[in-house]
DNA sequence: ACTCTTTCCGAAAGCGGTTTCGGAAAAGAA
DNA sequence: TTCTTTTCCGAAACCGCTTTCGGAAAGAGT
């Protein structure tokens, strides 16, 4: 029996056909360039359509063909604080990205008593991606675990401990931090503490690694009290400098997880009446714009968040036509390391002298490296 | 003829029924609460779906049904600089409250040659989207011109001048900046500058405005030089404020469009030897979670960008209901104004005597709301 | 002029649901 | 018990597009 209110406004293939006097699936083909469709009827349908403006239903055509060009995005769960301020960055090169492809990203959140693994389940059930990106990954994460059980293309950005069997980009977060000791021993540090995140967050704790490793190798004592972990907000960074500067032996320098962390241990310093970049140095992490504008700008590890998004975004559409034409879960995994670069400014100094530990010859302090006001 | 290969693993109400020993439509009727079913059947039909795990496919729904649940937000175009930040916060309000209709976010981003409103185009003429949410609104904004004329469910976050047509949610930001400039003259200062953004985003014209109007109300002269338009990131700020320094009336306080604005300016002033909030104060909009962590915290006007989102959500969801039922494009529109709060932190506080207009009996400086470290 | 190929297009069967309609079975009325 | 109502479910027509298959028309070969 007909339906009963015809929707009949829109532009379907089936109204350009009749207008141009043939079947809908000669369009449908001629649209999809087949090689059985003549060149001339080629152009006369790309022209009728187009100049009757007509686009093809993605629904329809996604029930027809069985596939999905959407990846799925799931913010994660906000537990009262901020969301992540590059989170928005990936997000924009994501997009950017895939836009490129013909691709969409459907971006969801995780409603109060539900977890993100169900989230996904649902997403991916109810065909609604065809794909997924992940971010904020964990040292043992449940939302890899059961991608890899789908079947379905997905991209990490970051990496859990075991993470050879999938595609991840990541950020060589320990060398990093090896590298930002290195710059803090070669000023001439040797009391060097740090403010470190969430552990479970695998970012977090190769950041940690870095910093142990190299306080190790460069014959760093990393006393006790020097060590804090689960810093995550301002509040806790000021907690944790105020013990710092109670500590008996109290570091020339502090090593932050994050620039949210560093910035907020500026302000404790700042506070506290001490310089910053002289009396003690002080080292991010993420290259956050904020870090420029505050007094002294912060030294810090910066990554490009955008094109990690894009990178990623580019990896999961390649997984997902590899996968589409092999018919089978791609055998080799896009799996890529990335180096973050140190921007120097003027938080991190020599220690200043009476309190260096050895007198090498350290180069002066910087304020800013951009400069002042014109 | 029958297509190749055939795509079974997959569960579909087919299987479903079959399994059940019911038909198809009888088991889409169960699960969607026809009166005509009866109610053990509607139990035994819920129960075997969710043994089973079937989700029907949201494809062939919204082909049958034809609309489509899902909402779109196009990132606005970044010409170089950083996302604003409560971008993604806005974001995630409005996932997290379209989630609970069961509704999705898709986001696309503009490439590279393209415009906003060619993406929206394409996104609904392409069927991806049934509605949409805009953000960073302009004076005038051809997307809005665009999508009254679209017929699809639609609201705006900020609005346009002539805005009684369509429904938005926006912050008064001319009362805030008022209500700024109250706070700053009940403090004691009249030679008030301000930094102002893009004029043609209507939020930052409204600011202006703001500033402007309760200038005059309170009788301080908007002198040659104190209004900068076009401050856009921090780099323009110092520049503004080197400028505003040299000034031969140079003003007790600034007045700032945005945090950013606010926090380059207190960079720039401090690096100029300056003491901010108490030589000058500066007062900054937005609430942004670092304007507590620099020194001194910044006194700032507030507005919840994750809450803005969630209402933001509920509208565009509610309007499409509405224009479902109707059948005709909801003759109320939604139109809500919310105010900022503003949050006093050590930014601002009465001018210094020396340089005081007339002799209030100004409050004594606070140095930061929240206190120190712990 | 008459086959043999090619070239090109139409017919039709899905994809996985939804929704109207009609009618058999069960329940109520007489 | 028989005739009406109700109650409840199956049949079938889409939604808009894709894709296989077969075959008519046109070109090639002799």
């Amino acid at each position: 029996m007909p339906r009963a209110p015809q929707r009949s406004e829109t532009m379907s293939i089936a109204r350009l056909a009749k207008h141009l006097g043939l079947s809908e699936g000669t369009v449908s083909r001629a649209l999809n360039n087949y090689p059985d469709i003549a060149d001339k009827t080629i152009a006369r349908v790309r022209k009728a359509a187009d100049e009757l403006g007509y686009r093809p239903s993605t629904t329809a055509r996604r029930l027809a063909r069985g596939v999905v060009e959407t990846i799925g995005f799931v913010l994660p769960a906000r537990h009262g604080h901020q969301i992540d301020p590059f989170l928005a960055e990936i997000l924009d090169g994501l997009a950017t990205e895939l836009a490129l492809s013909d691709w969409d990203l459907l971006v969801a959140a995780v409603p109060e008593g539900h977890d993100e693994v169900e989230v996904m389940d649902r997403l991916i059930r109810s065909g609604k991606v065809g794909g997924f990106v992940i971010a904020r990954t964990r040292r043992h994460d449940p939302r890899i675990d059961y991608l890899r059980k789908s079947h379905i293309p997905f991209v990490v950005q970051g990496r859990t401990e075991d993470c050879d069997d999938y595609a991840w980009l990541d950020i060589d977060n320990e060398k990093a931090f090896i590298d930002a000791m290195d710059h803090l021993v070669g000023l001439g540090h040797r009391k060097i503490a740090y403010l470190g995140g969430d552990p479970d967050l695998n970012y977090a704790w190769q950041r940690r690694s870095g910093y142990l490793s190299a306080a190790k190798t460069h014959g760093c004592d990393v006393l006790d009290g020097y060590l804090h972990d689960g810093i995550t907000d301002e509040m806790a960074a000021r907690r944790a400098v105020a013990e710092l500067l109670k500590h008996p032996d109290r570091p020339t320098a502090i090593l932050c997880v994050t620039d949210a962390v560093a910035i907020g241990s500026i302000h404790a310093l700042a506070h506290a009446g001490i310089t910053v970049g002289e009396e003690i140095s002080v080292i991010g992490f993420d290259g956050l714009p904020m870090g420029e504008a505050i007094h002294p700008g912060l030294t810090t590890m910066s990554q490009a968040s955008y094109q990690v998004g894009r990178a990623v975004g580019r990896i999961v559409v390649a997984q997902a036509n590899e996968t589409k034409e092999a018919n089978a879960p791609a055998s080799e995994f896009s799996q890529i390391l990335w180096e973050a670069t140190l921007t120097i400014r003027g938080s991190a100094n020599p220690p200043a002298p009476k309190l260096a530990v050895n007198a090498n010859p350290a180069p002066k302090p910087v304020t800013n490296a951009k400069g002042g006001i014109s």
